[in-house]
DNA sequence: CCCGTGACGACAT
DNA sequence: TATGTCGCCACGG
């Protein structure tokens, strides 16, 4: 390992997401105080194949509740896997994003 | 050391 | 509401 303290923060945080639920790359960097950072969140998740245990990172979504990453997972195995765990996904976007989110900064509280 | 890039987000137009 | 621009920070070349 090196100083990918950041990361594991970002990493062991999307291990948290509940199954059948999402969260936001804004809401783990506000979470983890890094702010308006959300790009470094995605970049942490570029490495999530890659980390052991496996992170949830198919959960994680950007604001508007978009696969932004289901290219990464290739074809559509990232909303595969969110519908596998009961959450509905449309047009590449997660449907009741709003309502299915697990903010950290709140729900964690 | 400098530049380009990026799984985002907020704001301006 | 939709589109465009800037800011954010780390990493590769």
């Amino acid at each position: 390992m090196k100083s990918d303290n950041f990361f594991e923060r970002v990493y062991e945080v999307v291990r948290l997401v509940p199954k059948g639920r999402v969260t936001s790359y804004g809401a783990i960097a506000n979470f983890l105080g890094a702010g308006g950072s959300a790009r470094m969140v995605g970049y942490a998740m570029y490495d999530a194949g890659k980390v052991h245990p496996p992170v949830p990172a198919h959960r994680v979504l950007n604001r508007n509740g978009d696969l932004t990453g289901k290219h990464y997972f290739g074809g559509n195995l990232m909303q595969q896997m969110l519908e596998s765990e009961g959450v509905k996904v449309e047009n590449d976007r997660v449907t009741d994003f709003k309502t299915l989110l697990w903010d950290p900064a709140k729900e964690l509280l």
